[in-house]
DNA sequence: ATGATTTTGTGACGATCGTCACAGGACAAA
DNA sequence: TTTGTCCTGTGACGATCGTCACAAAATCAT
């Protein structure tokens, strides 16, 4: 738990009185590999706070998986549009690796906020977070190649690189793991 | 100004007091064609709310220009990581017909949301607004194919396709204008 | 240690895309 | 009307990507 509130307070000021407030919307919980936090067809009612362990976003389209996103500790993963308009999600998110999370309830977060608004800065906050990661992905694949794709992420995210595997990767960049592959080698051969 | 209004109070509750409280942050402004709402290397200081006509959000890179969003009446245009975070944009908005616009002052929303969560809590829905957007586009790349990224924006954004010239619309889509050339040949022989 | 499963690399081939070059059409200004 | 500019289409050619197939390497469970 002390986790989340360093993470809250690297966004925000936020008082001992706000994080008693908070703690009806907190729970903490396990998933093992391959479980689901959020499946496909069912509305987002919380974020994840994710303590230990990583998880990804996923599309499943004609069968085909496709990676939108990796989520690792610190990071808080959920679905901000069905989360924000109670729309079901057109996408899972599942644990990568053993997953401990904070899951925080959206309408329990709803209440405590109507009463402060310390917490409601802090909702903008983790929203503006995200559009932000989401702008920042939507440019890596409108302005640059695959090629290029890669070498931001070995640039920005190594971290990424070393818990990914290379089928994974090459889901998330947008191409199939055999071009991912003789990207790598092209770039070595030069 | 009516039309700012009606915007706000179709994303959340809005008393006629906080609208008053909001007044001083507001400004209108009108642009001409090709005229900067926002240029690479300032700080995004505003969220501008489209009156009339319309904009577009673009990089440019070895000085070709790559077009990332289009921005039409009723919607807000800005930057959110530079206005939110303070950084210098990596990116321009610039008006692409006579515009009018206004300019809500990031400053002056602030001091104003201090005294009031209803405003706190309107900010936090533009935010999620935005971050649906880019979600939405984001996976328009990272799962469809140039075609069906080109269906989908029929579909789903016909306006777009009437204000929008196929040369501004091709950066869009993240082919040349050649490629969209021959995807549109390509379809009407089938 | 052994066998099964997953992950990665690579070759062949066709489809698609980017680049360069050029031509025709739409539109506005003189 | 004429001129100039902008937008769109198309042909040629090389580069890159997806698909299918198979093999090698790494990982996992027993």
């Amino acid at each position: 738990m002390e986790a989340l509130l360093r993470y809250i307070r690297s966004l925000t000021s936020f008082s001992t009185e706000n994080w008693a407030l908070l703690q009806p919307a907190l729970t903490q919980k396990t998933f093992r590999k391959k479980e689901f936090l959020l499946k496909e067809g069912t509305v987002c009612r919380s974020l994840f706070f994710i303590v230990k362990g990583y998880c990804k976003s996923y599309y499943e389209i004609d069968g085909i998986v496709k990676n939108t996103g990796f989520f690792f500790e610190n990071e808080i993963a959920t679905n901000v549009s069905s989360f924000g308009s109670g729309q079901k999600s057109e996408f899972n998110i599942a644990a990568c690796e053993p997953l401990t999370a904070i899951i925080i309830d959206k309408e329990k977060l709803f209440e405590a906020a109507k009463n402060s608004i310390e917490i409601e800065t802090l909702g903008r906050h983790c929203i503006r977070l995200f559009a932000t990661k989401q702008e920042e992905f939507a440019n890596l694949f409108q302005l640059y190649t695959p090629q290029e794709r890669l070498e931001y992420i070995e640039a920005r995210y190594p971290a990424l690189l070393q818990r990914v595997s290379l089928s994974q990767l090459a889901s998330f960049l947008g191409v199939t793991r055999e071009t991912l592959s003789r990207i790598r080698k092209r770039r070595s051969q030069v």
